[in-house]
DNA sequence: TTCGCCGATTCCAACGTTGTAGCGAGGTTC
DNA sequence: GAACCTCGCTACAACGTTGGAATCGGCGAA
């Protein structure tokens, strides 16, 4: 059995309180005690037990990272940010995969394993924030994504319409004329899907450019084998789109993929960009053009938003933090061109 | 401040221990009072304070698993796999990203938050089973990779001999004869590349071909940069290379674009062939030939192995599981003949 | 010598839950 | 009608820790 502050006390014949103030590092403990119940404990290899402590703190330090899924790189990526972020507050962070369904999202807002979290950083895919549990009830939590409703929860997002402009911009730049967008939902909950959506049009609108409804192509989940087939969707309904934008990195590499089987050439006959800036981007063939967005910016602006919340004043009026993006040029819209591996 | 059992019990004029009763479904007790207090339970919004409750019982419901880094799409997709897994037995899962750092990991496998977790799944990098605290210690473990000593935990793990062999056994049957290997490691913590290159140098002998030691290339890590950087070192070093095995996917992906870099064309000059079967390598330009590791079976007798020890007897004899592999032939080895997008 | 003070340590209670023991009311058995 | 049982519930202690109050011993000041 593991040993105690009791077995400690017993052995440094102190008292548990004493071990408490040596283990905490309190003033008030005279050095020759210290000491001797300093070597109490590392005989004994004690170690304080967190959950004791976080019972009679309320705090765990812990925090919950509740995503969609962890197998797509975007969401990987940040994770990995994330979990280094916290770690420099001294969190540990439980990651939740919710699989974007309704009710285990429901389920990770109202606090998994219930106080056993000290906070949530939650990225919701089927649930609005008006869906959150009234504030008080959960845990606090920093959203990423969208306010879809004016909860009072802090929120870290990206300027969606900007992300694809920026994108729409650069492509009409080379010429481009047909310029399809991939990615659209019609499910009410797919909020970022539909700014996007609407960053697109205005996009168009502002460089002239026709919006041929048949250049907006749906995906229901933004995963290369729906980009594939939205591809294959859209060679055939525009047989002379000369570009698309993709609503993640993602679709548009799956669309690179479908693109090569159908004989098209990437980019001479049709430009792609994406929006995410994953890994696997930097290595496809062609080399994928996106929209970077900066997920160690949104990781630590998360957890920061999270410390200030939990550290200061609980209900402190909710903060919204834009992260950035840029434009990052590569094989798939600049050719051979763009420089290799690059950056 | 959230509802504790003392206030449900007050409101339904009953003692707190009836209201554990109640919670946790025990039999004894009658149904008008169970009616009251499930009644005060949702007026309240009461919920079981997790962290109580596992200081009383001991078990937490929350596993550990620690892995080298989450935004690799092997490790990431086992992730997945084992929430999925550990949902099933009721199980969260708290995910540790130790960076592959001996001291992050050695911190892990003692127990991340001391007494949080019931058990720990850990896939070390820099560390060897012999690192591990005695048993007793730490959380109890299963342990994802190679046994290097004969530390007493369960074990899950790919016959690594096997899985090389494979692949260049495909390589050989196609006629293939300078066949390189791609991310040996020198350092003495690199047991799987270790392995890895033994089930190359026993399968190019058995094939009859020779083994010239210009064709093993080492890479410090197993990212895509480091299987572009190595490629390249192959190519200058052993111009008529004709097939190359990577120690895993993501250095076959970078193989793939620093030799579309370098002009060689795969698989017409060079036929490539990695390991793990992550999803890029379905959608990659040639995609990619790889041996598949059972990810989800890894993953599933991993939580297995711990529901069986937390259940059953904790000083069991350790279990040893190997998890199968299969060859899943794709373009960069059959070239456009290998069903696009498949399997 | 006594008092007061201060620093070091101990004691007690509490965090929210659950296991064990026990208690009263009502029913059954002979 | 006493002995016994069962049912439904309550009381108490405990899990391991920490905050706050209480206490103790030694020392300087009066």
């Amino acid at each position: 059995m593991r040993a105690t502050m009791k077995h400690v006390a017993a052995r440094a014949g102190v008292s548990i309180k004493t071990v408490s103030n040596v283990v905490n590092g309190s003033e008030r403990v005279a050095p020759e005690t210290r000491r001797r119940v300093q070597a109490a404990i590392d005989e004994l290899g004690f170690v304080p037990n967190a959950t004791a402590r976080s019972l009679r703190s309320g705090r765990s330090g812990v925090v919950a990272l509740a995503l969609p899924e962890l197998d797509a790189p975007y969401f990987a990526e940040l994770a990995q940010n994330v979990v280094e972020a916290a770690r420099e507050h001294g969190w540990t962070v439980l990651v939740d995969a919710t699989g974007g369904h309704a009710e285990q999202e429901r389920l990770a807002a109202s606090g998994i394993r219930p106080q056993f979290i000290d906070g949530l950083i939650f990225s919701p895919l089927a649930l609005r924030a008006g869906d959150l549990p009234e504030s008080g009830t959960g845990p606090p939590t920093v959203l990423l994504g969208e306010r879809v409703t004016d909860a009072a929860v802090d929120l870290v997002t990206v300027d969606n319409h900007a992300v694809v402009a920026t994108a729409v911009e650069h492509l009409a730049g080379l010429g481009r004329r047909r310029i399809a967008a991939l990615g659209a939902q019609t499910t009410e909950t797919g909020v970022t899907a539909r700014l996007r959506l609407e960053g697109y049009h205005l996009a168009m609108a502002r460089a002239g450019l026709p919006c041929d409804p048949g250049l907006v192509v749906a995906a229901a989940s933004w995963h290369r084998t729906e980009g594939a087939a939205a591809a294959r969707v859209l060679l055939d309904r525009v047989p002379d789109v000369d570009a698309v934008v993709c609503f993640n990195d993602l679709l548009a590499l799956g669309v690179l993929r479908a693109l090569a089987d159908a004989g098209v050439r990437v980019p001479d006959d049709v430009a792609v960009v994406g929006v995410d800036d994953v890994e696997d981007g930097r290595f496809s063939r062609p080399s994928l053009t996106t929209v970077a967005l900066d997920k160690a910016e949104i990781a630590r602006t998360a957890v920061e938003l999270l410390a200030a919340r939990l550290e200061g004043a609980r209900d402190a009026p909710p903060r919204a933090v834009v992260a950035g993006h840029r434009l990052v040029v590569r094989e798939s819209t600049a050719g051979r061109g763009a420089a290799t591996l690059s950056p």
